[in-house]
DNA sequence: TATATTTAGTTAACTTTGTTAATTATTAGC
DNA sequence: GCTAATAATTAACAAAGTTAACTAAATATA
């Protein structure tokens, strides 16, 4: 690595350490990190399949069956079985479920708001923008 | 969130979701991501001590004691006792673990290296710049 | 049409890694 | 010198990941 990628790395290096440090822990509302990223998976993708959320969150179909199994339970989201295709549930949040999306402040939101108070609106937009390359570019040669 | 908070915070999402679908995978050179994360802690922070990588990595004493007893056990690093106190056991790589940080390409930097291919020189030290100046205020406010 | 293959999701068994509570050994404060 | 605090460990447990095996439904093919 050269000197410019060093001095990125060590930034990211930080970042991964916050946004592991933040998650995973103590409940809020009920729900973990984890459950909340995805309730407001489904709520942004409504009608979406357990398969298509496994596949955002990279883990495992039987992982994220429990996940689902318990967000049912406690009431967050609920399924409809597909008419099309009877093996396949549609997901979507139930009125608890977008009242904790809509109402609690994310670990993300914060960090969204934190940036805004400390850089200036077009510094903001030049990080968003310089983010949003990377990681369309990074993400997309993963696979 | 205003529109440019809103738009930082659609692709901080996507990045959240990445570096945790990076992170706890199958091993690479008989280390997990964990594992690598707390050797590169231990080879740039040479003769720390538990407590620090406690506290570097937000978690307890008890599940970092469980990691370093593998990572000793291993080979990766080793530990020496305190003279000045002995409660207190300085922490150090080993050959091998020296060997893996020096020659496993890991994930942040791959991601240094992409960002780097996508990006103008000035744009990733933009991005660095940046990305550094939120984390410093963050990071500094959350305690 | 009947049979074989693929697919979405679940269950079971297990592993890893986090937690808290209790314990040990050592240091520091009155 | 006794008491309180600290670094690290052990034990018991919980959450959430994995793979393998299974069910039910859809699709492909002979």
């Amino acid at each position: 690595m050269n000197q410019s990628q060093k001095e990125f790395y060590e930034v990211f290096t930080e970042l991964q350490c916050f946004i592991l440090a933040n998650m995973q822990k103590g409940d809020i509302n009920g729900v973990t990190a984890t459950h909340y990223n995805i309730i407001e998976y489904i709520y942004r993708h409504n009608k979406c399949t357990g398969k298509q959320v496994a596949k955002a969150f990279s883990i495992s179909p039987p992982a994220i069956s429990r996940q689902l199994k318990f967000l049912i339970e406690n009431g967050f989201i609920e399924q409809e079985q597909s008419r099309a295709d009877r093996r396949v549930f549609h997901l979507s949040v139930t009125g608890q479920g977008r009242f904790i999306v809509d109402n609690s402040e994310n670990f993300r939101e914060s960090v969204a708001k934190g940036a805004s108070k400390t850089l200036t609106k077009t510094e903001l937009k030049s990080l968003t923008f310089l983010l949003a390359k990377v990681m369309h570019n990074v993400v997309g040669n993963d696979h």
